[in-house]
DNA sequence: AAAAAAG
């Protein structure tokens, strides 16, 4: 048979088209027809009659050609009959699979795994020219037109083998199979030998990951053994100095006790350690907790903070103006005169529009940008409201819930003084602080509460509260409050006070999760929005960081190394620990904030940001929302946040009060489709930098700056974080450290069990530091085992 | 699946 030529091709295609006998041979260059020579003229020029095509001579039968490999002999024939690859090809065995989609088991490639397909070859067309198997064994079935290693299938997501950690398959010698089929039947990669392994470039040196520290790294040498008579010698049992409570209370801090009892504190007495008793085992260690509790001195072991309210001093209000300010409003005179005292002399716009509402008891649901001050705008209300309204005697008039204890704290801060100027009574509730302060409070009487949900609701439970005269109960940062973990707290609260109450829900971004809490315990509420929920700040600058991810640590580090105030905010307690380590090993003073740390720590650290001395802050979201702090002109986002209102929450925290701020976002190769989405929703024109360190775009962007590489020791921070004496927070002891910070220094890092194994004997307290320090949740928490502390929630949305 | 909120 004649080769075909190009016509003869086309033609074939076209069903009932009959090709033509001779079409040309071919076509020249410019397009004139090749015209065969006829046998006269190929005589002329000296060569014989054109030669017929023949098959070529059969090898295909086994016994002309070399053994290979994969000719088995011992196996039966495969099921169908066939023998021999090649023929399986064509009616393989088709599969489907669960979405219903037909395919061939395996094909293997005429041409060998080296093979590449020619250019010229267009999808469709009869031959593809790259192998001559003829016809597509299934006509419907698409077949990529180049080389596939078979053996990688990254079109089915997941992890090849050698992602996740599994064997390599060239480290078991090349040719090696023992398992009936060769590789290419499997699918795998074929081995090369020795001469024919493709080229692989000079191999890489390697480079440390780490990123500051030029020293080198310590050599692990083999700990000196120690026999017993090594050891030093330990006096006698009845020798040994005898901690009581007290001791252990003030003064020695538990590294530097020489020796501990070793009897449990609960059993001090002579009772045998492990007493049988008839009650179950959890029931006795309730109510050895509740003893604690009850007998503990506020500032006994925990590292708590307490709180004041302070004190504005006399005020005089015969000069204020009714007409004016704030006064216009309808905040009385007193209150205006205190205001003005604090240099707050006109009111902001969110302030304008929600207090007159507020005054007249409507309920309000207010939304102002961050920074635009919401406090007073519910504060100042609910102050007018309840200093007109006549007493009950100690109960609680006004509530506000707040979800970080450091808002609470805030907020308590802000409108202590000027409950104070109007006589009224305000007390902080949240947690990690002392019962005995709070409870106090409740039996001298309580005018208005500030508090975080969970206190409020351990003390309810304990019959220390009574929510019942309650009239104003207001939300901040009401769409988090309406979180799925805090949901359930909430409405326990609001279901608690009156129904007839009035209600006041402020945040920077309202959206659907508050919309229940509004249908179920709003009447007729009236909204002001100040401003839309997308970003309008107009002082704040937005800015996208690429950064290649081997970089970001040191991007992070020059950012950090600017000067002024920045906040970092990171996605993990963990995260933050980390990075405000390594911000501190290059050279840069920073302290991490997260919701594992004891109270006291938390308020220290927050202490120290806001007073200059710790000028980089790290933080979870715990700061994110609400937190007040003067003149931080960057916040820089080192994970991205979870949606477009974390994002505007934590850039938030600067370019406050009509301050400048830039917030920049550190943006890793796959995070740029959900970031740039989330920047689109969050409503933020934000300019896009591909960062590099040490470049000066960056540095006239975000005041970045090189990092000198000299690490701030661990004493020297600890020495600004340490408890100050008469401070606002006080630690167990004087000097050193022990609180949230001084835990992983001292003790070295995680050893020992997790906080839940250890149920008598040593330091409960000091175990449950070193639990949170690391991130985890202790053995303490109700939701147990790690698990995450919503997962309740999580379930029953399911 | 994180973080926050009670101990």
């Amino acid at each position: 048979m004649p080769r075909p030529t190009p016509h003869g091709r086309k033609a074939a295609k076209a069903p009932g088209f009959k090709p033509a006998k001779k079409g040309p041979k071919g076509f020249k260059a410019d397009g004139a027809a090749k015209n065969r020579w006829s046998d006269d003229k190929r005589a002329a020029y000296g060569k014989g009659p054109r030669k017929q095509w023949e098959p070529r001579e059969d090898r295909s039968s086994r016994d002309d050609r070399a053994p290979r490999r994969d000719d088995r002999t011992d196996r039966a024939p495969r099921e169908g009959g066939y023998e021999r690859r090649d023929d399986y090809r064509s009616d393989a065995p088709r599969r489907s699979d669960a979405k219903g989609r037909n395919f061939t088991a395996y094909e293997p490639r005429e041409g060998g795994f080296g093979g590449r397909a020619p250019r010229n070859v267009e999808r469709g067309t009869e031959s593809r020219g790259y192998d001559n198997r003829g016809e597509r064994p299934s006509g419907d079935r698409e077949r990529r037109p180049f080389n596939r290693d078979d053996r990688s299938r990254d079109d089915r997501g997941g992890f090849k083998r050698e992602d996740r950690g599994g064997f390599k398959r060239d480290d078991r010698g090349a040719g090696r199979d023992d398992r009936g089929f060769n590789r290419e039947d499997r699918g795998e990669r074929r081995t090369f030998n020795r001469d024919e392994r493709p080229e692989r470039g000079p191999r890489k040196e390697y480079r440390p990951a780490r990123a500051y520290d030029a020293a080198p790294r310590p050599k692990w040498e083999p700990r000196a053994e120690r026999k017993p008579w090594d050891r030093p010698e330990r006096p006698n049992r009845e020798d040994r100095p005898r901690f009581q409570r007290d001791d252990r209370r003030d003064g020695v801090p538990a590294d530097e006790r020489t020796w501990r009892d070793d009897k449990p504190r609960f059993e001090r007495d002579d009772k045998p350690r492990f007493q049988r008793d008839d009650k179950p085992r959890f029931e006795r260690e309730e109510r050895r907790s509740f003893d604690r509790r009850e007998d503990r001195p506020a500032s006994e072991n925990l590292d708590q903070m307490s709180w004041e309210a302070t004190e504005l001093g006399e005020v005089d209000d015969s000069a204020v103006v009714a007409t004016e300010g704030f006064a216009a409003l309808g905040v009385p005179t007193k209150l205006v005169a205190a205001l003005d005292k604090q240099g707050i002399t006109s009111p902001f716009p969110i302030q304008t529009a929600t207090i007159p509402d507020a005054i007249a008891g409507r309920d309000v649901l207010g939304r102002g940008q961050t920074g635009s001050g919401k406090t007073l705008g519910f504060g100042l209300p609910m102050l007018t409201r309840i200093a007109a309204a006549e007493s009950t005697g100690g109960a609680p008039r006004g509530l506000v819930l707040v979800p970080t204890r450091e808002l609470a704290l805030q907020c308590a801060d802000v409108l202590a003084p000027l409950a104070k100027t109007l006589r009224l009574d305000l007390t902080l509730i949240a947690g990690g602080m002392g019962y005995g302060p709070q409870l106090r409070a409740f039996e001298r009487g309580v005018d208005i509460v500030v508090a975080t949900p969970g206190r409020l609701i351990d003390l309810l439970e304990q019959g220390a509260v009574d929510l019942s005269q309650v009239l104003v109960t207001v939300l901040d940062e009401a769409d988090h409050m309406a979180d799925l973990g805090f949901m359930p707290a909430v409405t326990t609260l609001m279901d608690t006070v009156p129904s007839d109450g009035q209600r006041l829900l402020f945040s920077a971004t309202l959206d659907g999760a508050v919309d229940k809490i509004v249908k179920k315990y709003l009447h007729d509420p009236i909204t002001h929005e100040v401003d839309s929920d997308r970003a309008s700040v107009t002082t704040m600058e937005h800015v996208l960081l690429h950064v290649p991810p081997h970089e970001k640590n040191l991007i992070t580090a020059e950012i950090a190394n600017r000067e002024g105030r920045s906040v970092l905010f990171c996605r993990t307690q963990m995260g933050t620990n980390r990075v405000a380590e390594q911000l501190r090993a290059a050279g840069v003073m920073a302290g991490a904030l997260h919701g594992g740390l004891t109270q006291g720590a938390r308020t220290r650290i927050l202490a120290a940001f806001k007073d200059g001395s710790v000028p980089v802050l790290v933080a979870t979201d715990v700061a994110a929302r609400g937190i007040h702090v003067d003149d931080v002109t960057l916040v820089l986002e080192i994970d991205p946040p979870m949606n477009h209102k974390d994002y505007l929450h934590r850039a938030g925290r600067t370019a406050r009060a009509g301050t400048k701020g830039v917030v920049a976002s550190i943006c890793l190769p796959h995070q740029r489709r959900s970031m740039l989405r989330l920047l689109g929703a969050a409503g933020v024109k934000a300019e896009q930098l591909n960062a590099h360190p040490g470049e000066e775009e960056l540095a006239d962007k975000t005041g970045a700056r090189p990092v000198d590489g000299v690490p701030i020791e661990d004493a020297e921070y600890e020495r600004i974080i340490a408890p100050k004496r008469g401070g606002g927070a006080r630690g167990p002891r004087q000097g050193g450290s022990r609180g949230g910070f001084g835990g992983r220094s001292q003790g070295g890092g995680y050893r020992g069990q997790g906080g839940g194994g250890r149920r008598f004997g040593g330091d409960r307290d000091r175990d449950r530091d070193r639990d949170r320090d690391r991130g985890g949740r202790g053995g303490f928490d109700r939701a147990g085992g790690g698990r995450s502390n919503n997962s309740e929630g999580w379930r029953r949305d399911r």
